[in-house]
DNA sequence: CTGAAAGCGCTTACAG
DNA sequence: CTGAAAGCGCTTACAG
């Protein structure tokens, strides 16, 4: 890298003083002043001819702009939600003219301390927090809010009454499934997923049975199978355990999984059992990870997080301090896995 | 926001000069100048209670830092490869306390010269270029070669001698799955692709002449089919009229595709006509796309881009000015689309 | 119409 | 042992 040129190089070049550069180079800010025509026209060419761009540091020092960063704060482990939406939220951040800063913090504190006060040290404009299931998440975000910039969480925080956050209504998209399932004429309808002690999974749970409800069906706790893996190998049984229980004791008739990875092994267990898919049985995933979604045979109906959504709102909430935003509605996304109407004679 | 602390502050606080502050706070520094031990805990009691930080901006500044931030050029139509870096790359430089900041480059010239001037801003410490395909790039990055910090591409750029770059070697993953058809008894096999433009798909193809010849097959240019879809309907058509030539007019027992998408369509026209994969055609991807080759029925085999090692050169070439690497070799992922040793007897 | 000076926060000579 | 001063690059009063 060669070194740029600096106002202070121009005006020995042109011979003339360093504040007439600036003058010249910022002429919104000094309406003002005028500069004799040659003059400026000599300081424009040289500035043109070195590619001059004023020195950001320097401006920030100063406090006349700002960094244009915008600080994402993500888990290493990252799972495929927040993956899918990293690319939307650069977008939206590329449209008003700001860059993404991305942050890792988990639960080692050292590490996400380490972080946050990097994250200080950019000057950012704003952070999305799209992780904050963390160890010492309430004392940690405390301790930086009064040095942080504006924060946006995804989800609310536990223990902050007055962050801002948008919503996922992990739920609505689960009553959609549920209904319809019902409308296709199944009757027994199954859920089965990873855990009920994180929000997201149990509001899932809360719209099955929402779902169930609103259309009359009884709930079975027989229907319901909550059960968490320690280890891929107990993850292969407890599936195959999951089809014994829900299809061939319970006679599911349709089955919403937890999580995309969930229904494709659901899928693939049912496969080897020759239990057809959605004749037997209705699938629906939740994620809509398109690349599995579209990639099994039948292809798989999902829950949608609806990411391009979601970063917008993340990104105007961080915007605008009077915007509180409504949830955002998870959706879902049918095909072949539960297309109940081409469902073969009973 | 609550404003933070600087020296001078401190100093006020603690009836001392800001040098003397400077002095505490920067241990290293300044060995030959001794603070008062009292004195000494006085600022550093006051510093650590209002969670003290060096203004990075002023160090910038004065050049006592670098900003730790590598940018990493990538196109906004990202295809899966890039994606797929992205995060091993951002684990790379997180582990020598680098910052990713993303910047968009496409054909639209403006912007990606507004993306050039932006990362000249931000004072990088240097820049990755993993998409250089764009109009105006010999132009662009000669220009700004000289206010850029230490560029490393992806492959090498056109009409650049000294370029720094990392190649991907994507014809060795090819040639690997040649041998292994043929040593699985497969002699008819087919190569399908969108288009032998860029180096990166010809390569593909140099592979595959490569795995012929060395395995003592002649070449067939019935079982090479280059043809680019302008549309998803045409891409419906071209895969069914490749299945069509390849296996039912040539008889081809193996096809490798040029990317994991056409492998997976393939698949799926195969399954519709009732061809057993690997039975009668073994069929192996390219990209390795976890989510896509772990959802079909059977596994698709695939060409992996070893996108760890890639980010780890790229890193390595960025730190290390005498660092020439080798390049990076595509490997073949087996998986039972493509195992020929339960294969169906003849 | 142009220049001299202050100051953003910091580090590094140098003076006392 | 501590302070005063210069300077990184810039903008903004203010003086001539």
């Amino acid at each position: 890298m060669k070194t740029r040129i600096s106002q202070k190089e121009i005006a020995r070049l042109a011979n003339v003083c360093q504040s007439t550069v600036s003058a010249v180079l910022n002429p919104a800010n000094r309406g003002n002043t005028k500069v004799g025509a040659e003059t400026r026209e000599l300081i424009l060419r040289i500035a043109a001819e070195h590619n001059y761009r004023p020195n950001l540091q320097s401006r920030q020092l100063r406090g006349d702009t700002t960094s244009n960063l915008v600080g994402v704060l993500i888990n290493p482990q990252i799972s495929q939600f927040f993956y899918d939406l990293l690319l939307p939220l650069e977008r939206e951040l590329h449209n008003i003219h700001k860059r993404m800063l991305i942050g890792l913090i988990d639960n080692d504190v050292k590490e996400s301390e380490a972080t946050l006060g990097n994250f200080v040290d950019y000057n950012l404009d704003g952070v999305i927090v799209l992780h904050h299931d963390i160890v010492d998440a309430e004392r940690l975000f405390s301790e930086y809010a009064s040095v942080l910039p504006q924060i946006v969480y995804l989800d609310p925080p536990r223990g902050s009454q007055e962050a801002r956050f948008v919503q996922v209504d992990y739920a609505s998209g689960v009553i959609e499934a549920v209904k319809h399932c019902v409308a296709g004429g199944r009757k027994r309808i199954a859920l089965c997923m990873n855990d009920v002690y994180n929000p997201a999974m149990r509001r899932r749970l809360e719209g099955y049975r929402i779902g169930l409800l609103e259309t009359g069906i009884p709930f079975d706790e027989n229907l319901l199978l909550v059960r968490a893996p320690a280890s891929p190998v107990e993850f292969e049984s407890l599936i195959s355990d999951a089809v014994d229980q829900l299809c061939v004791r319970e006679h599911a008739d349709a089955i919403i999984a937890g999580n995309d990875e969930w229904a494709l092994a659901i899928l693939k267990e049912l496969h080897r059992r020759d239990i057809a898919v959605p004749g037997d049985v209705a699938l629906i995933g939740y994620g809509n990870t398109l690349n599995i979604c579209r990639s099994t045979m039948p292809e798989l109906a999902s829950i949608d997080h609806r990411v391009g959504e979601l970063a917008r709102k993340l990104v105007e909430t961080l915007r605008t301090p009077e915007f509180f935003p409504d949830p955002v509605q998870t959706k879902l996304v049918m095909r072949n896995s539960a297309d109940l109407n081409s469902t073969k004679t009973l």
